[in-house]
RNA sequence: GGCGCGUUAGUCCAGCUGGUUUAAGACGCCGCCCUCUCAAGGCGGAGAUCACGGGUUCGAAUCCCGUACGCGCUACCA
């Protein structure tokens, strides 16, 4: 049988990392197997739904490169896959089941109901719904139409055991008596959850059901359901939550949760679609520094893990910066140009020989970055006209070393033609020689006149990359400021 | 309240069928090396009475039971 799988997400948020990651593992499952992966859209909640999260989820998944087969957009021969667009074949199943009388009408309102839930709360009894229109007379339901009531179908859960095979958690037996007849059909005639999700599984071939943990509880119901429907339920794959540091469900509260906030920051998706999959699966190799294609060879449901997840930003960071790393320079300079025109750094159209310029700078400066949005403030150093001396930089400019250093430097400059890669070496060499200066007192004057800090790039990048005429502006700017210090003695 | 799931270092986790594991690896942390600085990289270190209490067994992180804690479901949310 071919593996058909889907991630089915409501549109009434942005797509978050614990989505992402179930989008993942179905994705990787799907491809593993060479089964389908189908991308469907759970909108019934009409009140939370919007267009623009729908969109956004679209976006996500495609930055993640985790493609469908069949679904939104591209469409398929099991559509719609909007379950907005779906709605006359869940009444269609809804009525069936009311005529098996495996299902009937309830004419109870939402506010009786709140109010019963909260007096057997508070009498410590179970606040599901208690069956009593199971038995309705003609009487009763003429009455409540009268009364302009609408009904909803609710199903009737018989008393039995049910056993939900998970591929993760292995069976996990339920007591079906505690579940309470729950609404399939709503009053407006909207399908709830658990039945069009069911219908919608059922009638697009789904095999294997792989969701989050929050869904195990709901399984019953579902397998239920297929079973009051004749038909064989699929596989169910349940993963386990992701916790904030504080092992609690991750939500906004923790900062960054979506996958657009991440796409805005200038993650790598393979980064990010690394760090998830090791989020309650761990390679058989050991080995967690995974490509998109080694992640399919190797993933497996059997080996993931029950226990919940801590997210944690900081090894997400340094998987990024990994890959930053290791990507061509290429990739990553053209990934950093945008971020370079958000803060006015580049502007216009990118010439050759800006973008020759650009691949050193970045080549100077991708040791520290942690992700792409970080690229403006770890190049400034290279666009700045003002340079910002520390109060440790003063210092040492003051040093009779640093100035006979750097007027070496000047005069030395002034006498090439251009500093590059091939000439920087001998420069410092000879400023070694005729100075005798060598290590620190060689360099960090040379560091500090020219970025004003002590730390970012190394020396032999930052001089070709600004340019004999721009190392003599530094140079010479600090004139005035030298004057300045010898003022304040 | 009921039902269900989970529990190995700060974090992710390996350890699946009980005995070479002195509990492995990764992030983070600390130190050393490299070095003009910070990173990166290399090397090393600290950090886990395997939630707790009982059993079963010659032997348990690994099997069973109980307790605690965390989480989920218990909605005309998904």
């Amino acid at each position: 049988m071919r593996v058909r799988v889907r991630f089915a997400p409501s549109p009434t948020g942005y797509l978050h990392v614990g989505g992402a990651r179930t989008a993942l593992f179905n994705w990787l499952f799907a491809r593993h197997t060479g089964g389908t992966f189908i991308l469907r859209i759970e909108d019934t909640d009409r009140k939370r739904s919007a267009d623009r999260y729908e969109k956004a989820i679209i976006d996500d998944l495609r930055y993640l490169r985790l493609d469908w087969d069949e679904g939104l957009d591209i469409g398929g021969k099991y559509g719609p896959y909007r379950q907005s667009e779906r709605f006359p074949l869940y009444k269609e199943y809804a009525k069936r089941l009311l005529k098996e009388r495996k299902a009937y009408y309830c004419y109870c309102t939402e506010e009786e109901l709140g109010k019963r839930r909260k007096e057997a709360l508070g009498r410590g009894q179970r606040p599901g719904y208690d069956g009593r229109c199971r038995r309705l007379t003609e009487k009763e339901i003429k009455k409540h139409e009268k009364e302009g009531r609408r009904p909803t179908i609710r199903f009737k859960v018989p008393k039995r055991r049910v056993v939900v095979s998970d591929l993760v958690r292995g069976e996990v037996t339920f007591k079906a008596r505690a579940l309470g007849d729950f609404i399939i059909l709503r009053s407006d005639g909207v399908a709830a959850f658990n039945f069009a999700n069911i219908i919608d599984d059922m009638s697009m071939g789904i095999t294997h059901v792989i969701r989050g943990e929050d869904h195990l509880s709901n399984t019953p119901r579902q397998i239920l359901l297929y079973q009051a429907l004749g038909i064989e339920p699929p596989k169910f794959a349940h993963i386990s939550m992701i916790l904030g540091p504080d092992r609690a469900r991750l939500s906004k509260r923790h900062g960054a949760t979506s996958i657009t906030e991440y796409r805005k920051k200038g993650y790598l998706p393979e980064a990010l679609v690394n760090y998830l999959a090791l989020l309650g699966w761990y390679p058989p190799d050991g080995e967690e520094i995974n490509s998109i294609e080694e992640l399919v060879k190797e993933f497996s449901l059997g080996d993931v893990s029950k226990s919940p997840a801590v997210f944690d930003n900081q090894k997400l960071n340094w998987m990024d910066g990994h890959y930053i790393r290791s990507s061509s320079l290429e990739k990553i300079s053209d990934l950093a140009i945008p971020y370079l025109k958000e803060t006015g750094y580049l502007k216009g159209r990118i010439t050759q020989t800006k973008k020759k310029w650009l691949l050193k700078v970045i080549e100077a400066t991708r040791t520290h970055l942690e992700y792409l949005a970080q690229v403006p403030k770890e190049t400034e150093v290279f666009f700045t006209k003002e340079i910002k001396i520390s109060k440790e930089g003063k210092e040492i400019l003051k040093q009779e070393s640093s100035k006979r250093v750097l007027s070496t430097l000047k005069n030395k400059l002034k006498k090439i033609k251009e500093i590059t890669d091939k000439n920087f070496k001998p420069l410092m060499k000879g400023i070694e020689k005729e100075t005798g200066y060598k290590g620190k007192d060689l360099y960090l004057p040379i560091r500090f006149v020219l970025t004003g800090k002590n730390r970012g790039p190394e020396l032999h990048f930052i001089l070709p990359i600004l340019g004999k005429k721009e190392c003599l502006r530094r140079l010479s700017s600090l004139e005035g400021l030298r004057l300045t210090v010898y003022r304040k003695r």
